[in-house]
DNA sequence: CGGGTAGTTGACGAGGGTCAAACTATGTGG
DNA sequence: CCACATAGTTTGACCCTCGTCAACTACCCG
C-alpha cells in the first residue's frame, strides 16, 4: 500500500493541482485523505492505448490527470462513435455502475495519466462522508445536465453551431484549469471531432477553414486560438439572426 | 403527516404496482417504509400543466404515477427543446442536483400523478440505506447511458431510424411494465416527436405514413400498432443495408 | 357552425454527406 | 538522412436527405 507513495507515481490529491477541480471540492482536508488512500495512481497510457473496453466488468471509475481520454462505444455497424472527450480534472466510467460493466470504451489521444478510484471503495467511503456523497451526486446530476445540452447541440444546430459550441466547450474547460481560454491544443483529429459532432470530416474542416477566413479563429494544424469570441458566441445564441449580420 | 394516508392520494410503495421498477427495487421490505414515509403524492397535474419549471429551486426528484411528463429546455432563442419524455416508474429531476436548481421545465402531456421524493430527504435516507444510495447510483448512471444512446441517435442516424429507434424504445418501456408492446398511445404530439428527435413536423408525419404504407406499423392517430419488429429492428441496426431491402 | 390546433401532402431548395483527388504530416526502416 | 508508406487534412464537384413554405384536411371544443 504504502509502496506506491515512494513511487515516481506519488503525486496525492492533497497537493494535486486539480484537486479544486476535482472530485476532493468541498472536502475537508482529513476526508481528502481518506479519498487520497483509496486512490490509485496508474502509469501513463501512450497514445491509443485503452483504459477500459465496453463490456469490461466495470470496477472503477478514473479522474484524468493529464492529457485527453476519448469515450465510445462501437455501433451494429462496427463503426466507432464517440461520445466524449476527457481533460485534466475530469471523471469517467460513471456510466458503469448501472451493469457493472462498461458501456463504452475508454481510449487515450495522446500520452495520459489517470488516477483510478475503486468504485466500491469510493461508495464505501461516500457513505462515510456525506459531501462526497453529494459531490458525486452533484457529478452525475452535472454529466446528465451536460449531455442534455449535447443533445440539444446534435438534435438542433447547424455545422457552424456545433464547430462554435466545441471549441468554446474546450476554451472553457481549458480556462477553467489555468490554461489560456483563447489559445490550445486540439488533441483529437478532425475526423473525431466530426464524429463526435455528428459531423463528416470534410465538413468539419471546411468550418473550420470559414472560420479563419472570417477572423474568427487562427489554425495551424492542432493548434487552435480564437480570435473573436464575441462572435463565436453569437454563433451558438442566435444562429439565425447571426447567420444575416454575418451576411450582410 | 399521517393524514395523507387517509386522502385519496394514499398509495404507498409497498402496494404501488409499479414497485418493482421504481426507487424501492432492490429494498428489503422495512427500508422501502422508511422510504415510502419520505414520499408525497401530489395531486394529478392536468395536461399542460407545469410540475416545475426551468430555474426553480430542485428540492425534489418526481416518479411518475400514471400519465407523462416532458422536459424540455428554452433555448436562448426562446424556442423549446424537448429532452425526455417520462412514462410511469420513471423518475425525473436528477439534473437538478448539480446546481440545486432545475435546468430543464417538466410539463403533463396529459393527466398525470406523480410522487415527489425530496432530495434531502432521499440523499439523507441513503446514508443510511447502502442499497438506496446504491440504487440512486446505478439510476444516474442508467440515464447516463441512455442519454448517451440518445446522442448517437441524433448525431448519426437518419430520419427513419431515429422514428424507428423512438418507437421501439417506447415499445419496450410499455412492455417492462406490462403493456403492449405493439400497440399503444403516443401521449405526445407529431411535433413533439420531431422537437425530440431533432426533426421537422413534417418529416415525422411523412416517415410514420411511409412506415405504415411498407406494412412496419399501422396509424390511426395517436393510437399506434407495431406490425412488423424484426423490420423495425433492422432498419435500426443496419441502416444501409436495410434500405435497400426495402427499396427492392 | 366556425375557428383554432394538429396532422398530412406536395414542391422546392439548402445544408451537408459522399466521392475523388491532391496535399501535408508523421512515422519507419534501410 | 532520405525514400517510402500511411494516416490525416483540405478542397472541389455532385447529389440526397430533410427542412421550409404553402395549401389542404381532420378534428376538437366552445
Amino acid at each position: 500500500m504504502s509502496s506506491r507513495f515512494s513511487s515516481t507515481l506519488t503525486a496525492q490529491c492533497q497537493n494535486c493541482s486539480l484537486s479544486a477541480l476535482c472530485l476532493p471540492i468541498a472536502l475537508a482536508d482529513e476526508d481528502i485523505t481518506r479519498l487520497d488512500q483509496i486512490i490509485e495512481r496508474k502509469k501513463p497510457l501512450k497514445k491509443g492505448e485503452f483504459l477500459f473496453r465496453q463490456g469490461d466488468a466495470f470496477d472503477s471509475v478514473f479522474a484524468v490527470r493529464s492529457g485527453t481520454i476519448k469515450t465510445f462505444n462501437i455501433t451494429s455497424l462496427g463503426e466507432e462513435q464517440i461520445t466524449g472527450f476527457y481533460c485534466p480534472s475530469e471523471l469517467l466510467g460513471l456510466s458503469g455502475i448501472d451493469t457493472n460493466t462498461y458501456p463504452i470504451s475508454a481510449k487515450a489521444l495522446e500520452t495520459t495519466t489517470v488516477c483510478e478510484i475503486p468504485f466500491t471503495h469510493l461508495e464505501e467511503l461516500s457513505s462515510q462522508i456525506p459531501s462526497l456523497k453529494h459531490q458525486l451526486f452533484k457529478l452525475m446530476s452535472r454529466k446528465i445536465s451536460d449531455d442534455q445540452q449535447m443533445m440539444v447541440l446534435l438534435g438542433k444546430k447547424n455545422a457552424d453551431e456545433k464547430i462554435a459550441s466545441f471549441l468554446l466547450n474546450l476554451s472553457n474547460r481549458f480556462k477553467k484549469r489555468g490554461y489560456s481560454a483563447s489559445s490550445f491544443r486540439l488533441s483529437m483529429s478532425r475526423g473525431e471531432i466530426g464524429n463526435y459532432l455528428g459531423l463528416a470530416v470534410e465538413t468539419v474542416s471546411r468550418v473550420i477553414t470559414r472560420f479563419q477566413s472570417n477572423g474568427l479563429v487562427h489554425v495551424d494544424g492542432k493548434e487552435i486560438e480564437i480570435l473573436d469570441f464575441n462572435e463565436m458566441q453569437k454563433l451558438i445564441g442566435a444562429p439565425a439572426v447571426c447567420d444575416k449580420i454575418a451576411c450582410i
